[in-house]
DNA sequence: TATCTTGTTCGACATTCTACGAACATCGAA
DNA sequence: TTCGATGTTCGTAGAATGTCGAACAAGATA
């Protein structure tokens, strides 16, 4: 559980944004941080294991649309919001508004909230 | 080579055409025909066997990112942008902005032209 | 130090994807 | 009818993906 690194803005890759952004999880996990404010781990609620979250998770912060910070054992979440925009403008609204739409992800949503 | 089918436009799913445009010939594809003209098959130039670059076809006309039509034995591809735009404004867009600013699927292009 | 919590990593497995060449089907042309 | 051109489909192979439970590692806490 080592600080665990991330790409640089100018490494983004469309095509794997495009990819990381093609799995109904990981759609709603996006969602989930689309008002851009930190999620602790622990807060992420999804119908998956917690070893298959932690790849969904590994998938999202290796693409870059999310970047992840230690403090103790614990692990916080976050949308690279700007850094995506930057790089391909329009694409993660567009992404979000569509899922919105359609309820992809609905599955994914945080503690306490149903 | 009957007529093949295509998702009406209410069908069309977001995972189907993110996934669709993860790929690097696809997205190739999509820019080639961004014009939004017609395009022939025989057109088509990726650096992929004749049996793989049906594969691509198939799955984008099955996500809905373009239709074929079948005229003799030849067939036509074209980009169903009205109808991506409905479904999921800016989406398109935003993807062939981003591939066009990082070259992904340079590889595909059209015959006689280099 | 011993234990608990938290998240990663490790097999394992089934599924899906990309890719190829070969065989096939269909239509047009000779 | 025979041949050629055009795509699709099939069989195959290798790589990647999604999923799980179990084992592990690192801190926090008792």
């Amino acid at each position: 559980m080592r600080q665990v690194p991330h790409p640089t803005a100018d490494e983004l890759t469309l095509v794997a944004v495009m990819a990381a952004l093609s799995d109904p999880v990981r759609i709603g996990l996006a969602r989930v941080l689309s008002d851009g404010r930190e999620r602790g781990w622990g807060e992420l609620r999804a119908p998956v294991a917690k070893s298959t979250l932690s790849h969904h998770l590994k998938v999202l912060r290796d693409a870059g649309v999310t970047r992840t910070r230690q403090e103790g054992t614990r692990c916080y979440v976050v949308l690279r919001r700007a850094d995506l925009d930057r790089r391909f403008p329009g694409l993660l609204d567009a992404v979000l508004t569509a899922a919105d739409g359609e309820g992809v992800g609905d599955q994914v949503g945080l503690a306490g909230r149903r």
